[in-house]
Parts: structure tokens; C-alpha cells; sequence
RNA sequence: GUCCCCAUCGUCUAGUCUGGCCUAGGACGCCGGCCUUUCAAGCCGGCAACACGGGUUCAAAUCCCGUUGGGGACGCCA
């Protein structure tokens, strides 16, 4: 069997979107699941468009979902003199000739085509004007065959076929020398030998368009994925409109690569039941079979629901190095006194229970990384009352003649204060909360006491202490 | 308008090719309960779909035709 080479073929005119990446996942797994070659090219032949932020833009993209590519990044801009060499092949052959019709005027007749609803396709008028060398701007055109069927056996949608009298004489080459999409694709497809076209099916119409190409030019033809889109929630195509679509965004959201590959994958590929797969499983599970042929709607609370399942499984030393440029957000000092006991790993195995996101996470951390805290003002008025002050106050003299600060010891002075107040654990554990956290939800109270260790937790019951005795009131 | 594709819970989907095991399964979300020092997590339960109409067949979510609905494409963009 021939080795499998498949493509990514993104245009640097914008960020890498999620249905961007997710072409590039389907193209990466069918590589690994086959043990071919996934290859990186850039298609920057939109001279107006392209940028080179966008290419770095591209390829920070890819590297954080983890889609490696074996070859590449090719640029087609590095690869003009050859589509030109190859449009020229064509035309020396009378397979393509000039065009000087100029755009405004080809705009004004599809326009008119469009209102009398005829067919909006090119008319040939410069097919038979032989024309050698052009003397004004010209554009060189492809001749279409325009008899019989083009067939496409696509892997995921089956068979399609085509009607060659709907196909256009398309340009292959700009009056200004740059090569046209539908060309340098078919150059490079077949020139890097790829064997597998796996692309989004907004490329579908383009494929009978391209296949003459690959017989003109005597290329064999590829076999074709076409990939449904991903339509947001109102139904049609995500864009910017439905929020966040570069994948950047995702991370910048805190959202981990393996979530967001797990979610794309399970956007139009299933396996039986199974939701969750690691990188190895989907590998390995891979094929084409599954893929589904209609389109599917973009669901985020289902990708944040499988970001938090990915939060709880995560190796926590990793977990707590994504967490740092999220605490830093909120104002974390890495190097400042304020730091939980035991480091920001600590934090992990509470948090990563309650939190979703890396944003999240930083959130519900904010009480062990930062000093003073805020206290949440409807917390304090409910559970910081009066009638509670002296067990708090009896809690903290119990707490301050303890000789070790550890789960076992706080149970049993927290239980000691119980007991002789005559209280309920949650009479006591909410104002402890508050006082200590500045909130009325926080992981375990000991959790919690533990994180911060005996002197910050005394320092946060004698400011709650102080001020409600001296004002009445907190700061 | 023309061409191409598609159609199972609100959403992602299993089942469709190789009709019967489907009174249609799972997941997200939602609702209810349990657990409980709060919030989560976890556990248990519930609501919820074969677009419609014709065929074929002993039997159709599954096969065929039509209708409707949805998506995509019609650039000197990719």
C-alpha cells in the first residue's frame, strides 16, 4: 500500500477558527490512524488578504491543539513561478487561454444574469479570440469540458455527480500573475502527492471544477473527504456573530488543547457511545465510516462540561502551570508572600472538583493567593452576626493554642466549640467561611483553613474579630 | 434563481449500508431526589426525537419516490 499523504491547507486572511481546526484534526488522525504524512500548507495567493499575523496566528494555533504537521508550513507565494509554468503549459497546449474582460465588467454581468435568474456563470466570450499576447491587463481561463458528467466518490458523502455544462471557464491565473485557488490547490495537491483531499464541504463545488484540472495537467486524481460544516446555534455558519471562534480565544478562556480535540472530534465523528477519548483512542478509532454527512451546531456547554470532565483528570503539576497566567490576571504575585500552603498545586485537588475553565479555577482561588481579601457584602450581613461572635472568637483561641494545624486537630476544636455552644456545623462553618474566604461557597472548611495555614487564618477571624467589635461593621 | 448535499430528543449522536433484537440507546443541557459545613462533584430518577406523504414488505427509523425544511456553492476569495 502507497503512504497516505494528507494536507492542511488554511488561508492566512484571518485567525485559525474552530471549523479550521477541526478540518485539521480530521486530516492529522486520519494521518497518525494510517502512519502517513500530514502536511502544512499556507494558501496566501490572496495578496490583499493574507497577513503574516495570521500565519503566526495559524501555526500558535495548531501547535497548541497539539496537530503537529510532518511537512511544512509551504507557502504558495514561494511556489508563483512554478503554478505559472503550469498555467503556461495549458495555454501552450490550447487548454486555456486569455481573457481580457475586466472584472467591473464581469461583476455588472452576473449581476444582470443573477436578476433575470439565469445561470451565473462566465459566457466564454474570449474562448474563441485566440488571443497570443495580450496587450491590456488579462486574466488566463481554464477551458471547461462542457459534455458529460464529472463523478465525485467522495469518502464521507458517497457519490455525487455533476453536470459539466454548470461548470465555468475559471481563471487560473490573475492579470496580475497570481495563480487562483482553484489552481495552485490543484498544482500543489498534486505535485506534494497528496492522496486524500479531506476538507470542509464548502469545497464540494469546487471539486468537479478542480478534477479536469488534474486530467489536463495528466495528475491523478486524489480521493475527496468532504467534512460538514459547524453551524452555530441560530443554524447557520459560525462566525463572529456566535462569539468566540478563534481557537486562541478558547485558551485564552481557559479551556485545555485536549478538551477542545475532544469536543471537535465528537462534532461529526462518533464511536458507539463512547464521549471521551484520548489522543491514542481517536487515533486509533478513526475512520471515515462515522463521519457524519449533515452539518452540526456548535454547543458550548457541552465543551465546557468536557473541559471540567478534562480539569478533573488532569496531572495536577501541569494544572497548576496553566493556572499561573490566570492567577497572575487577578493579581497574583508568583514571587510575593502571599501563597497558599504547599504551593499552587495544593490548590488543585479542591478547585478542579468546582471549576470548569482556567478562569474559573483562578476565580475560586482568588481567596488563597491574594491579601486583604474582599468580603462579599450580603455574605457578611447574613452569617458575620452578632450571636455568632463569640464561638468564632472561642474558635480562634482553641485554634491559636494548637500545637499542630492539621485536618485532625481543627475537626476536634471546631467539634469542641460545637459542642459546648450547643451549634449546628452549619451555624458555625458558613460565618467561618465568610470570615475566611469572603464568600459563602469555598471548598471544605478544613480544605480551606488548611490552604491557608494557622496564621493567615487567625490574622482573617481577628480583622472579621476586630472591626465587627470596634465598628459594628467591617471595613 | 441555478447547481450540490443533508434530514433520529433543544444540541451532539447510536441505530440506517447488511429491514425484525428499537415500547429508539448514550451524552450535554434542563427538572426532581439522595449525599452534605457552603459551592461543586458524585449517585439515582424524569422530560424529550425517527420532518411529512406515498409506496415496497409478513415486518421500515432502516429500502424507493415525492414534498417540506436545513446547509453549502455560484469571485481576477480560499
Amino acid at each position: 500500500m502507497s503512504e497516505i499523504r494528507v494536507r492542511f491547507a488554511p488561508s492566512p486572511t484571518g485567525y485559525l477558527h474552530i471549523g479550521g481546526v477541526r478540518t485539521a484534526l480530521f486530516n492529522w488522525l486520519y494521518a497518525r490512524h494510517e502512519g502517513g504524512t500530514f502536511i502544512l500548507r499556507i494558501e496566501d495567493t490572496d495578496r490583499d488578504r493574507s497577513t503574516e499575523e495570521a500565519i503566526a496566528a495559524i501555526l500558535e494555533g495548531l501547535r497548541w491543539v497539539g496537530l503537529t504537521w510532518d511537512e511544512g508550513p509551504y507557502r504558495q507565494t514561494d511556489r508563483l513561478e512554478l503554478y505559472r509554468q503550469k498555467a503556461m503549459e495549458l495555454f501552450d497546449r490550447g487548454l486555456a487561454y486569455w481573457c481580457v474582460c475586466t472584472p467591473e465588467e464581469l461583476e455588472a454581468r452576473r449581476k444582470e444574469a443573477q436578476e433575470k435568474g439565469e445561470p451565473v456563470k462566465y459566457d466564454g466570450r474570449c474562448r474563441e479570440k485566440r488571443i497570443l499576447t495580450p496587450t491590456q491587463p488579462a486574466a488566463l481561463r481554464f477551458k471547461s469540458p462542457q459534455e458529460g458528467v464529472t463523478v465525485i466518490n467522495d469518502l464521507i458523502k458517497g457519490h455525487i455527480q455533476f453536470d459539466n455544462t454548470v461548470l465555468d471557464d475559471l481563471i487560473i491565473l490573475r492579470s496580475n500573475g497570481y495563480p487562483t485557488y482553484n489552481f495552485s490547490v490543484v498544482i500543489d495537491d498534486a505535485l506534494m502527492g497528496i492522496t486524500h483531499v479531506i476538507r470542509g464541504d464548502d469545497h464540494v463545488n469546487n471539486t468537479p471544477r478542480q478534477i479536469p484540472l488534474f486530467d489536463a495537467l495528466g495528475y491523478p486524481v486524489p480521493k475527496f473527504a468532504h467534512l460538514p460544516m459547524i453551524l452555530g446555534a441560530d443554524k447557520t455558519r459560525l462566525s463572529k456573530r456566535h462569539g468566540a471562534t478563534s481557537i486562541l480565544a478558547y485558551r485564552d478562556m481557559g479551556y485545555l488543547p485536549e478538551a477542545m480535540v475532544n469536543y471537535l472530534v465528537r462534532l461529526g465523528w462518533a464511536y458507539g457511545d463512547q464521549e471521551l477519548f484520548s489522543i491514542e483512542e481517536m487515533i486509533e478509532k478513526f475512520s471515515f465510516d462515522h463521519v457524519q454527512k449533515s452539518p452540526a451546531v456548535f454547543n458550548p456547554d457541552k465543551l465546557l462540561w468536557m473541559n471540567g470532565e478534562y480539569i478533573k483528570q488532569a496531572d495536577s503539576k501541569r494544572l497548576a502551570e496553566l493556572l499561573i497566567p490566570f492567577l497572575k490576571a487577578k493579581g497574583y504575585d508568583p514571587h510575593g508572600p502571599v501563597q497558599p500552603v504547599g504551593g499552587i498545586e495544593a490548590l488543585i485537588p479542591p478547585l478542579r472538583e468546582r471549576a470548569k475553565t482556567l478562569v474559573e479555577m483562578a476565580e475560586w482561588a482568588l481567596p488563597y493567593v491574594t491579601d486583604p481579601i474582599a468580603i462579599d457584602e450580603e455574605a457578611a450581613k447574613k452569617f458575620l452576626t452578632p450571636d455568632i461572635l463569640p464561638s468564632l472568637r472561642k474558635f480562634a483561641e482553641y485554634v491559636e493554642g494548637l500545637e499542630t494545624f492539621s485536618k485532625e486537630t481543627l475537626e476536634s476544636v471546631l467539634h469542641r466549640v460545637l459542642d459546648e455552644d450547643g451549634l449546628k456545623m452549619g451555624k458555625l462553618a458558613q460565618p467561618l467561611r465568610v470570615a475566611l474566604t469572603g464568600r459563602t461557597f469555598s471548598p471544605g472548611i478544613y480544605d480551606v483553613m488548611l490552604l491557608l495555614g494557622k496564621e493567615r487564618t487567625l490574622q482573617r477571624l481577628e480583622r472579621v474579630l476586630h472591626s465587627l467589635d470596634c465598628k459594628g461593621h467591617l471595613d
